[in-house]
DNA sequence: AACGTCGCCAACCGCCATGAC
DNA sequence: GGTCATGGCGGTTGGCGACGT
């Protein structure tokens, strides 16, 4: 077969950025035609244009078609956009037949210039959806991480603290060579006298690793009951890492401290099976803290906008670590 | 003000699939 | 079945404006 030889290499054929009166040149002709091309290989010389007929049908459909829309994306196109990715990969063209008005192209350079960096930052590899391993989250240090995740337009100190609770666990299960083991650390600097960091520091390592394993390796993604099990065996965790966490050795670890923290733990490990358990929100970190981290340019935990990431988030932290 | 860096995005490049001959 | 012309597609580039120093 081999690569067909274009007008493009013509020498003379004229290249580069379109002029309006380039612009207007198509668009006439093609709304004199119907709006229809027969031929884009014949087209330039009908229309009385010095173009590649490539080059004018990639003007055409990107740009000048009438039903096109401009403008920024809406949190609804994003995660839209988000959500046939994972289902389709870089089938761009696929992906624009369900965004009216959005061509592959736009669609491309929004994912690679916005959307793709976003699920970087916040540790999530954007050709598989998967949370990405521990080893290539620590190429981002801690700090960078939360300016990160406060980079995504107003996400709340709550959500952050969400995050910073799914490193901690990745601490647990990944060894002190992640970023979480920076990042605790990190966060006593910014809540120094906060006895919950503090004791997360000192007994999330040695009481809750294998307890963390457990939950991971007795998830049965598979079965078709899985979520009631997934409830039932968590509100068990709970019960157990309560007691644990009262066993103790560490003082502060125990007492009025113990209970949220144990549900922090095991709802950030099973968000949506915990609700499902209990009927009752999701305790996040921020519940724990008498006085939550200060993060500035932080926003409300319930601006909608946020709502899409939120879920991410949390969907990713209860993936199997 | 001048310069460097970065991000965005329109446009291009080159491969692939398909259909006509 | 082989060759060629064409359109379609995904990856990449480069110009340009915004921003920082």
């Amino acid at each position: 077969m081999g690569r067909s030889p274009c007008c493009c290499h013509d020498a003379g054929v004229k290249k580069g950025p379109w002029t309006e009166e380039d612009d207007r040149a198509l668009v006439e002709h093609i709304q004199r035609h119907g709006g229809h091309v027969s031929s884009w290989r014949n087209l330039p010389k009908a229309a009385g244009l010095n173009r590649c007929g490539k080059s004018c049908r990639l003007r055409w459909t990107n740009y000048l078609r009438p039903d096109i829309k401009r403008g920024n994306f809406t949190a609804d196109e994003e995660s839209l956009i988000i959500r046939l990715h994972a289902q389709l990969g870089n089938k761009w063209s696929t992906i624009a037949t369900h965004l009216d008005g959005r061509t592959d192209n736009e669609i491309k350079n929004y994912w690679n210039t916005h959307i793709r960096k976003k699920l970087l930052r916040m540790g999530v590899d954007p050709v598989t959806h998967q949370r990405l391993p521990p080893e290539d989250i620590a190429t981002a240090s801690p700090g960078a991480i939360l300016s990160a995740a406060a980079s995504l337009g107003g996400l709340s100190s709550a959500l952050m603290q969400v995050q910073a609770l799914q490193l901690l666990l990745q601490a647990v299960n990944g060894g002190g060579t992640s970023a979480a083991a920076g990042l605790i650390p990190s966060l006593n600097a910014a809540a120094a006298d906060n006895a919950i960091l503090n004791a997360s520091r000192s007994i999330v390592p040695n009481l809750l690793q294998d307890q963390m394993n457990l939950l991971v390796s007795q998830a049965s993604y598979g079965s078709p009951d899985h979520l009631s099990n997934i409830a039932s065996f968590a509100e068990q965790q709970h019960d157990v890492v309560v007691q644990r966490l009262n066993n103790a050795s560490a003082p502060v670890v125990g007492g009025a401290y113990a209970e949220p923290l144990a549900a922090a733990l095991v709802s950030a490990a099973y968000p949506q099976e915990v609700v499902a358990a209990a009927d009752r929100p999701v305790q996040g970190f921020a519940e724990l803290l008498s006085e939550p981290i200060e993060m500035p340019s932080m926003c409300s935990l319930e601006d909608d906008e946020d709502a899409f990431w939120k879920d991410m988030l949390l969907e990713s932290s209860s993936l199997p670590l």
